[in-house]
DNA sequence: ATTTTGACGACGT
DNA sequence: GACGTCGCCAAAA
């Protein structure tokens, strides 16, 4: 275990916090990181994401476009689309549609956390 | 050790 | 607004 692991176990435990039902980017959580252009860095995390103990939803995690480009390491199948739909996304063409209705952002869980402020 | 690529994103043209 | 290029950093070839 290394500090730099650091990075990664964040974005392993900012994808564990996306409610259900929701999706966030890489950039949201680079940029939550403070890495705001090491987006790619979040999506190597999640390939990596498979060595961690505990499972990550990868699947809540997509591009800014709302695209699954992240569908292909799963099973190789329509999986990531089947769970997302599976949370009462709606899915079309490895799109996500209503996008910025579900979308997620970790400044999100904090403010969950100080809603009483 | 150098080069290429990669689950992205922002900026430039 | 679609397409192109660069930036980011790490891992695999």
């Amino acid at each position: 275990m290394k500090e730099s692991d650091n990075f990664f176990e964040k974005v392993y435990a900012v994808a564990r916090l996306i409610p259900f039902g929701r999706v966030t980017s890489y950039g949201a959580i680079a940029t939550y990181l403070g890495a705001a252009r090491s987006a790619r860095m979040v999506g190597w995390a999640m390939n990596n994401s498979h060595n961690q103990k505990e499972e990550v939803p990868a699947h809540r995690v997509v591009n800014r476009k709302g695209l699954l480009t992240g569908k292909h390491h799963f099973n190789g199948t329509n999986l990531m689309q089947q769970l997302l739909e599976n949370e009462g996304i709606v899915v079309i063409e490895n799109q996500i549609q209503n996008l910025e209705d579900i979308f997620w952002n970790p400044k999100d869980a904090f403010a969950s956390e100080k809603k009483d402020l």
